[in-house]
DNA sequence: ACAATATGGTTCAATATCGAACGATATGCA
DNA sequence: TGCATATCGTTCGATATTGAACCATATTGT
């Protein structure tokens, strides 16, 4: 009795994320946590200005979560929280130069770690497969 | 400036992650959480009569997040928690028939809601990629 | 205009997770 | 044997995460 494909294929990125995320957190020098920097990349690749629920949406994290997550990196000045001119009860997440510095330094040192793991594996063929899958879920969240 | 391979398969992996154990644990009617699955299919298909610390090293977690799950399972009826004869200090978590049935029942249940997701993906050409990838990191680490 | 409802973010209590310290038992070595 | 050290699992305090309740502001419908 097998377990169909996408189960082993979940089981794989489990443990691949689970190894991944302790690498990731045990080369950053100052605690930075990995909630911590997704904020920052999510904000540095598609722009900062965006409010704290679009975030927690995008990550199908709840606000409370980033509520907490956005108040860390305002107390490392990372990002500052402005209200939205335009909506009196939303802010708007702005990142600052220190926020851009320490993403670009998370993946310099990320990458230093990793890439050694990953030479040879030939990764950038997983691409195209993990990103439609990606797309499916996404899709199929009601 | 790009970021390397590495990076965008981590980064497709995380949020796969992150939207397959929403679903997961969603699916679940009883509340049963993803570590507590990880730890009955780990005993489901390795076997039991393991001891908590090999079980946490294995997910690469610490000890005392494996107390608390184990306790949690035991509360539930799906392991018990047995003196080691040969070892003072150890126990030997062993798989009750609860513990096997409710694995089956969270498999079918996931399979369930996320084959229709996965179909026609393809993703058993994946799985060789990132099995490859999985053993990488687990071998890099200390 | 105004009441009903929806939305954005925070606060709150409960639970999970973490690293460190601890008591108990095993092992290594003089 | 006896003492130092290592290992096993738990407990402890601090922090993160969660869902629910909450306040303030927007939007909708009449």
């Amino acid at each position: 009795m097998k377990d169909p494909a996408i189960f082993a294929v979940l089981n794989e990125i489990g443990i691949i994320e689970q190894l991944a995320r302790n690498r990731f957190e045990r080369a950053q020098p100052d605690g930075l946590r990995l909630p911590h920097f997704t904020v920052l990349n999510h904000l540095v690749r598609l722009g900062d200005g965006r409010t704290p629920g679009a975030i927690a949406r995008a990550f199908q994290v709840p606000k409370a979560a980033m509520t907490n997550t956005l108040q860390r990196l305002e107390e490392r000045g990372f990002v500052r929280l402005e209200p939205d001119p335009a909506d009196g009860r939303a802010k708007r997440v702005m990142l600052t130069e220190a926020g851009r510095a320490r993403r670009e330094a998370a993946v310099a040192l990320a990458a230093a770690d990793l890439a050694p793991v990953a030479a040879g594996l030939g990764l950038e063929g997983l691409l195209p497969g993990l990103a439609a899958l990606r797309v499916a879920l996404d899709k199929a969240r009601g």
